[in-house]
DNA sequence: CATCTGACCTAGT
DNA sequence: AACTAGGCCAGAT
């Protein structure tokens, strides 16, 4: 299955990062396993780098990269840094790293059988 | 047009 | 376990 093009790879990033649930995080390789596009990770941030403006909102505070570190902070607008979102929503951070990550990380196969249970 | 650079990750050594 | 190389592809230089 060869990965998604344009804007559909975008849409797809976006349908899936609005499913990540309030205080839980995600890594962008995740993401583009999940929809098909492994190893296009950059891609996804690309793409969420273009999600500030769309609508319904992208909570793209919630996708990190593997290791929990917060690389796409300085990306987001000041009055609403990634920090302070995620800190928000109960997710604790030091130096721009995510604590305890292995309890807010979100698997997003976790959506696809949601998916597939909703259409039962 | 060629090359470099990213909100990254995996696979190979 | 450390390290390298490669893949991904849109923009910038």
């Amino acid at each position: 299955m060869p990965g998604l093009a344009g804007d559909e790879f975008t849409q797809a990033v976006y349908d899936l990062v609005r499913l990540i649930p309030c205080g839980r995080v995600t890594s962008y390789g995740a993401i583009a396993r999940c929809i098909g596009s492994a190893g296009a990770a950059r891609r996804v941030g690309w793409a969420l780098n273009q999600s500030f403006d769309v609508l319904p909102p992208v909570p793209a505070h919630r996708v990190v990269n593997r290791v929990g570190m917060l690389s796409g902070a300085m990306h987001f607008p000041p009055e609403a840094p990634m920090a302070s979102q995620l800190e928000a929503e109960g997710v604790h951070i030091v130096g721009n790293q995510i604590v305890d990550l292995n309890r807010v990380f979100w698997e997003p196969w976790t959506a696809l059988e949601l998916t597939y249970n909703a259409e039962l």
